[in-house]
DNA sequence: TCAATATTCTCACTTTATGAGAATAATATT
DNA sequence: AATATTATTCTCATAAAGTGAGAATATTGA
């Protein structure tokens, strides 16, 4: 482990249950000289991506802050989705969390969320949380649209393995139906349901969900917010779609700079 | 520039207007060769720093997401914040925006907002953009409360420069009051109301503010205002105050990963 | 099909990060 | 207050790692 991996380690180290390092501890779990730890912290620190909290223990710093918004700002699917979600949470007419998640890795992490008012329960789905790839309507809207070939990547086991026959004839079926419900796969007492957001074109694999308590949702209730879901779901792919369209020629565009020659 | 400095120099090129780049532009703007700018980009890509967009195009990536959410959990002022913004807005009973800003290198930048219902216009202040140091009233609460020393530093100027005196004399002024009230200094027609969060030995220099559109506020609310806006921003410096106390003594505390000896 | 451009690959080179350990500062212990 | 301990910075010789020119290949547009 040497140069840019060096601060990958870093930062990899800070989670939910390890939030402040002291640098000695550092370089304890990492296993390199202090003096390398220390450079490698002051290094992030000048950059923003920690900083100092109390004693000589370090936290994340607001460099992540700032890159976060630049993102919610130009990248394509979360300014789509974030107006979308919105108009869903409004329209549900009921306490629910609308949600909006993409692969990243081997796993499926929600960009955008937003809840209705008065929504009392939280969703384990949250923006910016990596989530499982085979559980929830969120995940599973997602994986059922995947090219063959990338989900036996995703999933890797062969036919042979236990729960694939199941899970892929489940996935089949949410394809054919173009939305995924599911009820206490994730959170129990909450039900999911999640329709695609798929431009192949642009790269883009990603669900829209509504998370609502299931024991308040009748089937008719049910069948409107299906219907929200999936049309909601349509027009943020028909707007990427648009958007692509009109980046991809090789023009200099909105948002993307290209040098002219 | 070479190494760390690289990837830092990759990732400076995003911003609102150019959101995303090929690697020759990238390479040329940063006067780098080619080979060396597509190796940066790869393992940026590979970090999930920067993603593939369309083309040879790359975006922010969505590792951001992850980490702002981790930072969002744990960093104690913006988790602290989080909900006290939550209730200030409710209380407001009034179209408004809470902010919860912070010194950020040489400017000031929010790091936790929150709307109010209703809430139509919007603040210049948002989430992880930074802002100038000495307009408003979240950024005037601040500096109204830093050490002479650093001020000088930050505001740079020695006492000749022309807009000097004027404004040394108004954070004195500010610091007798505990709180900032301006009108139109960012946003035309809105009002802020800000008061500093404060708690040096964890060495944090923030304030917490409420924007509203200034016409509808008659004497009685801006009073009811500034009250509740002092009394949430001293709820939040004594809760970090607390948590500073709790965490500053050498245990292994929660939160914070210390080895055993 | 061809030309132009984008992208990856190779490799010699040298800059740069590295790590041991000394020097210093900060802190705890007695 | 003196001392031991730990944290932090600094120095420097070494080696590794990134670097960049250019070749090779792939991709794209005409």
């Amino acid at each position: 482990m040497a140069g840019f991996s060096r601060f990958l380690a870093v930062l990899r180290v800070f989670d939910e249950t390890a939030s402040a390092w002291s640098v000695p501890d550092l370089a304890d779990t990492l296993g390199v000289p202090a003096s390398t730890a220390y450079r490698t912290v002051r290094d992030l620190v000048d950059a923003g991506f920690l900083e100092a909290a109390h004693d000589g223990a370090y936290r994340l710093g607001p460099a992540f802050i700032e890159y976060d918004r630049l993102l919610r700002m130009t990248d394509p699917l979360v300014h789509a989705g974030a107006g979308a979600l919105r108009d869903v949470v409004m329209q549900a007419h009921t306490p629910c969390v609308a949600l909006l998640s993409r692969l990243y890795n081997d796993q499926v992490m929600c960009v955008a969320d937003e809840a209705a008012r008065e929504t009392s329960f939280r969703s384990s789905y949250e923006r910016g949380k990596p989530m499982p790839l085979t559980q929830g309507a969120t995940s599973k809207a997602i994986l059922a649209q995947l090219p063959a070939r990338q989900l036996n990547r995703l999933i890797g086991a062969p036919k042979t393995a236990p729960g694939y026959e199941p899970l892929r004839r489940e996935l089949a079926e949410i394809r054919r139906r173009g939305y995924c419900a599911t009820a206490s796969e994730i959170d129990t007492g909450l039900a999911g349901i999640a329709a695609p957001v798929i431009v192949r074109e642009a790269g883009v694999y990603a669900s829209l969900s509504l998370v609502a308590d299931d024991s308040s949702l009748d089937d008719g209730q049910r069948r409107r917010l299906v219907l929200l879901v999936v049309s909601a779901a349509s027009l943020i792919s028909e707007e990427l779609r648009h958007r692509h369209n009109a980046t991809s020629i090789h023009t200099p565009v909105l948002m993307t700079k290209r040098s002219v020659q």
